[in-house]
RNA sequence: GCGCCCGUAGCUCAGUUGGAUAGAGCAACGGACUUCUAAUCCGUAGGUCGCACGUUCGAAUCGUGCCGGGCGCGCCA
């Protein structure tokens, strides 16, 4: 909001600039106007003057004295007349600075004005209109029903889930939809890695298959149909029945633990259904249609070699069977006919390989691939005592999320798992997480929310209930730390924007961190409840403003606001 | 060998899309509770931003080449 009307006063500025001959429009929109880092350097800062002096070959500086001009005719500051200067004044002084740049310090009454906005906004604030209503289709886990989520699993269910709240908060309607398939050979294997442990379980010869699942889960299952069916599958050969069961088990499971995290999809959408409705076929027709395939050695590959990828692929098998490809372009096909605007998958670095292709097949069926994005996450290593613990998914010894949340909690889990950007590989310190003091960033965040509380508390003991906004004094507000907590605050909504647009709920993450570190720092050099009623009251509506915005953020990346630790 | 990702304090990582004197947490050391929650705060120390060139007013950020780590490179998914 501040930030906005900063850029338009800068960007009126500009304009004038050059109707008055001052500059040419070459650096439209190539300035920026950001939030100052430092101390002293005001509150927002343009490079403005040194984009212009850039393009124009003229010395930054020079340009920065005439922007500065321009600045202070519009607004009045820097003279003794400032305070009578219209109302929506925003400077209390400009300055050039460094190699050309422009500080702004807004007037203390503008950061005041935040308060209000806040209190009045309430849940709703740092929300946005960003996305205009366009629909997002969030895919993510898209874990096939084989066995319980893993760790790795773990970390893109909450990615995907933040992400999904961002966008949602940032004014996207957003599908979350969970994509799997269980028809497949791993399905197969399954149902007769089941159906072994059954026979194994009522005394009859078995074999196990080669690459079998190994899982105690297994057996839980087969002791299910025992109890369920006894002995009438023993001479069942057909897997079927096992594959079913065990789908149905394992999906529970799966759906269970996503709860315990709170998530929940809007939609599971099963590849079957894809070659039901005959749309793989017509993803080939289409293809073949556009003579982007041919045959060979008995397959039928897709000129992806035509397309800017390195080789061609086979999208049907000489067995007559597709390859995964061919049912995800389909996939992709029928989001886009379903009406979304932006495709946002989640997927593992496992899966970096699959991405262009599928693009490709976008691309090649008329839609745009811009309009596709992927986030791809790195690994989760879990560490305890400083070493890393080893997982194999073969010999099903991985770490189940089940098993995480039991250790540290859904709290900590979450933010954990945010803490990094998706790029990075994640190191998961047990030892850190579970630490219920000191240390532990999820409390650190989640501590400042309940002081903030404790001390709504003990105000309305005192008698300092919430207070109506024409009986508050916003100017008691003038230590250099409100304003910081302030300006802190003002930048959310922008914070938000930029973390949704960019996929990146990890900047929500850091920023919490440092709004509880502010807080903290504030809270303990300042006594919010005071001798003076005046300014007690206007230092419990900035505190208000602070839990609010807490409270706000911590929704986001799903992490609970409490009122007492 | 090729493609994508990563390399920043002892450790784990940020760094607002190219900005000013590179930041945070943990670990280390020294301090602060008779007053709103000490799950907190304050201070000290810690750096060749992997290396080398280049692009320009300006580079941790962009380009090229090396070095080191991860993930891929199937008629598996």
């Amino acid at each position: 909001m501040i930030r906005e009307r900063v850029q338009a006063s800068i960007d009126r500025c500009f304009a004038l600039g050059i109707e008055q001959g001052l500059w040419t429009d070459a650096a439209a929109s190539a300035y920026t106007v950001e939030e100052s880092r430092r101390e002293g350097q005001g509150d927002y800062a343009t490079n403005l003057a040194m984009v212009v002096a850039g393009l124009e070959k003229r010395r930054p500086r020079e340009v920065a004295e005439s922007l500065l001009g321009l600045l202070i005719d519009a607004s009045g500051v820097n003279s003794a007349e400032s305070a009578a200067a219209e109302a929506d004044n925003l400077f209390a002084k400009v300055e050039v600075a460094g190699p050309g740049f422009v500080n702004c310090f807004i007037r203390p009454e503008v950061w005041h004005s935040v308060i209000p906005e806040i209190r009045r906004q309430g849940a709703e604030y740092g929300r946005s209109q960003l996305g205009r209503g366009r629909k997002v289709l969030v895919e993510f886990v898209s874990a096939n029903p084989t066995g319980p989520l893993s760790v790795g699993h773990g970390r893109q269910a909450v990615l995907g889930d933040a992400i999904a709240r961002l966008l949602s908060a940032t004014g996207y309607v957003v599908t979350r939809e969970y994509y799997y398939n269980d028809a497949g050979r791993q399905m197969r294997v399954l149902g007769e890695s089941v159906r072994a442990r059954y026979l194994e379980l009522l005394l009859w010869p078995f074999t196990f298959p080669e690459d079998g699942y190994q899982g105690e889960y297994i057996r839980e299952i087969a002791q299910a149909l025992v109890t369920e069916q006894g002995e009438a599958l023993t001479t069942v050969t057909d897997y079927a029945p096992f594959t079913r069961k065990a789908e149905e088990v394992i999906f529970a499971d799966i759906n269970h633990t996503l709860a315990r995290m709170g998530i929940c999809f809007d939609n599971y959408y099963n590849e079957r259904s894809l070659y039901q409705q005959g749309l793989v076929d017509d993803v080939v027709a289409a293809l073949r249609e556009k003579n982007l395939v041919y045959e060979l050695d008995g397959a039928l590959w897709f000129k992806t070699g035509e397309l800017g990828l390195e080789q061609d692929r086979v999208i049907i098998k000489s067995s007559g069977e597709p390859t995964y490809r061919l049912p995800d372009i389909a996939y992709h096909r029928e989001k886009f006919r379903r009406g979304y605007d932006w495709l946002v998958n989640i997927f593992g670095s496992d899966h970096i390989a699959t991405i262009p292709d599928v693009l490709a097949g976008v691309k090649a069926l008329g839609y745009d691939p811009e309009r596709v994005s992927t986030v791809i996450h790195q690994f989760v290593t879990l560490v305890r005592d400083g070493k890393p613990i080893k997982m194999s998914t073969r010999k099903a010894n991985f770490v189940t999320v089940d098993q995480l949340l039991a250790e540290v909690g859904v709290d900590a889990t979450r933010f954990f798992f945010l803490m990094r950007k998706a790029d990075s590989q994640l190191e998961f310190d047990l030892n850190l997480a579970t630490r219920q003091s000191q240390e532990n960033p999820v409390y650190y965040v989640q501590y400042a929310h309940a002081r903030l509380c404790s001390v709504f508390r003990q105000a309305a003991r005192q008698g300092l209930g919430s207070t109506s906004e024409v009986a508050l004094d916003y100017g008691r507000l003038e230590l250099a730390e409100e304003l910081m907590l302030l300006r802190t605050m003002a930048a959310m909504p922008a914070l938000l924007a930029s973390a949704a647009q960019a996929l990146e709920p990890h900047r929500l993450v850091f920023y919490l961190q440092d709004l509880a570190a502010r807080f903290h720092g504030y809270y303990n050099r300042h006594r919010l409840i005071g001798d003076d009623p005046g300014l007690s009251r206007a230092r419990l509506a900035l505190a208000e403003a602070l839990r609010v915005v807490l409270a706000n953020g911590l929704k986001l990346i799903g992490v609970k606001a409490p009122e007492k630790m």
